[in-house]
DNA sequence: ACAAATAGTTGACAAAAGCAACTATTTGTT
DNA sequence: AACAAATAGTTGCTTTTGTCAACTATTTGT
């Protein structure tokens, strides 16, 4: 936690650095910095009070009410009074205005491409995304909201998602659990399987997705005797205890009783112990186990099962 | 491309807005945003000269000059002439300053905290993991440091490789190409027959990696009759043309070489134009093309040999 | 050996920002 | 409806922040 903060910390002091902050004389244009994000402001609202700008950039009212003293000298807003409130003025840039932000916008991104210009495209859009995910998670930070609401459910795969899910399972049970690349592999297979002998009407795939990336998976394989195998049971370390776990397993068991399935198992072993907290909390219970050596670890492979009472459904 | 511009612009604005940057009596210690700065660089530098200072920091000596002293005055920091150049004085934090420093980061570091308290753990690893991202790359684009010397290579396959492999191959395809998910169901499968009849000593795969992501792939499949089959060639698009797809190539073909095949052979399709040039480029000859509807397409599917003559290794 | 450059200091000054008092209006309370 | 409290905006005054140029003491280059 304490080297997490100390990395921000060392991301604000280098980045303000890189922007140089405290220079004025903002690219060349007659304006300051403050001045500038005035006019930034002005023209990304179209009409604002001065009220309303002071509250927006933290200025002293005094301070901004000469900036736009200034800036109407220049010809580049006007002011008339509003309508609603006769204390208040309506400020809007005026054409000349709009050019000098054209313009300031034009220097910047000038200066922005020659910043970037040594950068492949990859390495851009890398940056960029970067980018997206630091203002998206400030602003979230700022906002207070759940998890849960940034979690969206989709029960589609799309080109790519199998991969994702195969590599997500090798990963994370190496580095939890310590598996090898054996299990990756074995991984593959179960795949290899199901896609080969996939039934669009009874096998699903449900998919945990946080800002358009898989963080968890679950699915219903159709077996025979009427019964149903859950299987890729998985939600990333990061985003566990938001319910997104339970979140899935209640879509799938849903998926269950609604295609009238008899029963419903799962197997997995003994070192999953948090899933099968929450196996057994939605009514599964274990019916089979046997030792084996796998995955260069000596693991308890239990099965659990959950008898789906059809009458439920009345 | 402006897209990508005005993303940067955007965000340099809200994170300077973020930050509040003309903020000054910063985190309520006595010293302001500029002053503070200094006290941050020397902490890092332990010990430093006023003319370093101020060429780091971007500020007026004279400036700078007046801080030092109000520091000096302060018993911040103490000043003693530099050995190596009697004009210059070695500058270093006063156990007195090293404590206001200390306090300093733990005003911040509580700010920070209180800041990423809402967010769950996975948010705030991607947060950070997106400023180291910005750090590396801003810093880069500054460096200007070709894109070859940032991409390493690995002969070696970790946990997560192979599903990270078949997610850029369905991904990428589709994007590309338009192929269906059944493509990446098909990559699914060569994957699972590679690993089913792996032999370490011959099959072999070697990933590009940019910033310990895979951006790239290549393998050689041991065949039947001493020839090799070359799989899995792929560069990321926003890797491409930085010569990451020739060294693959070349590292493969090395490899079949030194095992002193007599032949590699691999499958394509006519949609692939800018690797069969490089696999042309290479001495690839195509050797037998047939048409298929496959994948949401129809399309072309060729063969190229490249025959290897042993007698060129003397 | 001597001109040019460099590290640092200081005085004078301009720009940036904050504070408080003031006017004109609106809002809320009884 | 009357009136106190709050609000939008302006202005004068102040402090803070930062710049510039002149100056001293030393080092560097030729």
């Amino acid at each position: 936690m304490d080297g997490k903060i100390s990395q921000i910390r060392l991301f604000n002091r280098f980045y303000t650095a890189q922007l140089g902050i405290p220079s004025n004389r903002f690219l060349d244009s007659p304006y300051s910095l403050s001045e500038v994000r005035v006019l930034y402001e002005i023209g990304e609202h179209g009409c604002i009070t001065a009220h309303r700008l002071s509250e927006l950039l933290q200025l002293d009212k005094g301070y901004l009410s000469r900036i736009l003293k200034l800036y109407r000298r220049d010809g580049i807003i006007e002011k008339k009074p509003s309508d609603a409130d006769r204390r208040a003025y309506d400020i809007r840039l005026t054409d000349r205005g709009k050019a000098q932000l054209a313009e300031l916008q034009r220097k910047q991104d000038e200066q922005i491409r020659r910043f970037i210009g040594s950068l492949r495209s990859g390495e851009c859009d890398r940056l960029i995304s970067a980018m997206q995910t630091i203002k998206r998670l400030v602003s979230m930070a700022s906002d207070n909201k759940a998890l849960g609401d940034r979690v969206t459910y989709r029960a589609e795969l799309y080109p790519g998602d199998i991969g994702y899910l195969i590599h997500l399972h090798g990963k994370l049970y190496a580095e939890e659990s310590g598996y090898s690349q054996a299990f990756e592999c074995y991984v593959v297979k179960t795949f290899y399987e199901f896609l080969e002998r996939y039934k669009p009407d009874k096998d699903k795939v449900w998919l945990a997705l946080y800002d358009g990336e898989i963080v968890g998976c679950i699915a219903i394989v159709d077996r025979p005797g009427n019964e149903a195998q859950l299987r890729w049971f998985l939600v990333h370390p990061g985003f566990r205890g938001a319910g997104i776990g339970r979140n899935l397993l209640e879509m799938a068991l849903a998926h269950c009783r609604e295609r009238r399935y008899t029963c419903v198992y799962l197997l997995t072993t003994d070192i999953q112990q948090r899933a099968i907290a929450m196996y057994k909390c939605m009514g599964f219970r274990p019916t089979a186990a046997v030792e084996v050596v796998q995955w260069g670890k000596v693991l308890r492979e239990e099965r659990y099962d959950l008898l789906l009472d059809s009458s439920e459904e009345r």
